[in-house]
DNA sequence: CAAGATTGAACTATCAATCTTC
DNA sequence: GAAGATTGATAGTTCAATCTTG
């Protein structure tokens, strides 16, 4: 009992079970399954190993160094790592710590808080991306065929639709 | 900078900045870095609210409930869901606490231990199942065409080989 | 009082070290 | 001594509660 019957060949299967998901379903989840663990588990590892980083922490430097003035609205900067705000504020703040990025309250109209990337987080995230990149590439992209790579962004993409009611903006970045 | 140059109307970028993905292989990753992120977390939500129990903590007791006796090495049980053989132990404490699963030694040639889901246990996911499957099909299957399933499918089954090495036995389960 | 953001407490995962068996 | 498995310490995530501003 996961996602289909329990196996025919046990004697106490409950009588009711019947089949959840068909074969074709089932093994589509179950592979998604584990490239959704191993897959950034892979990248966190390099980026451990290699800079000191985890994943997600890589990920807000690498969003606020291409964000114009190298600076977004915490908020923003939680949609687009897909983090809870609580998340990011953690990591924020062991990011601001290390003297990667600074947060300061947008003056003017003022509910919400800027994160500013500082010099020394660009420098990080220059030389970190190369080896991610490299990682990325050989675990990942270098895996799939353009025409792989195309049907995954519109199966993203639909999957997306169901996970946020609410709209995309459009492309990110 | 993440996995491509930083943006063009920044004045400082680093003048060696190149492009490290095409648009497309940018887009794929972005896409299935925001679905790997999402997709567990909204399971893992319907499941702790409604049962109580963690995505992973589902798994175990799913994978356990489809093996023969109900009954799988540690080991095993750590392949088949994707895990490192220190995290699952330390789930099977809980779990054996709980009274969802005993841990026996391997008898007779024996550095391996068995993990073996209780009546509790099976009786656990039966409960958890139909309201999990509800939500992986309204999250996820149900969002994809029989040709983006297949296609999936085989997308996972390249990345795998890059994450794994050494081979895969067979279809799981 | 709602939106944006942060905090502290409880929980979970990861890493290195350990223990046992072959 | 290596494979299978576990443990304890450390680090990170989540949840609920809080604080501030419009």
């Amino acid at each position: 009992v996961s996602t289909h019957a329990a196996s025919p060949d046990l004697p106490d299967a409950s009588p009711g079970d019947r089949h959840w998901l068909t074969d074709q379903e089932r093994a589509a989840w179950l592979a998604m399954s584990a490239m959704m663990t191993k897959l950034p588990a892979a990248l966190d590892q390099q980026l451990q190993r290699d800079c000191d980083l985890s994943l997600f922490e890589y990920m807000v430097l690498a969003m606020l160094s291409e964000a114009p003035q190298r600076t977004l609205r915490m908020n923003d900067l939680a949609a687009l790592t897909s983090a809870s705000p609580s998340r990011l504020s953690h990591v924020a703040t062991r990011l601001e710590n290390a003297g990667y990025l600074e947060r300061r309250r947008c003056e003017g109209r003022g509910r919400s808080t800027n994160a500013v990337l500082t010099a020394q987080g660009y420098a990080r995230i220059v030389e970190a991306a190369p080896g991610h990149v490299a990682e990325v590439r050989e675990r990942f992209i270098d895996a799939l065929s353009p025409q792989q790579l195309t049907t995954l962004i519109e199966i993203a993409g639909e999957v997306r639709k169901r996970l946020d009611p609410e709209g995309p903006w459009e492309a990110v970045g």
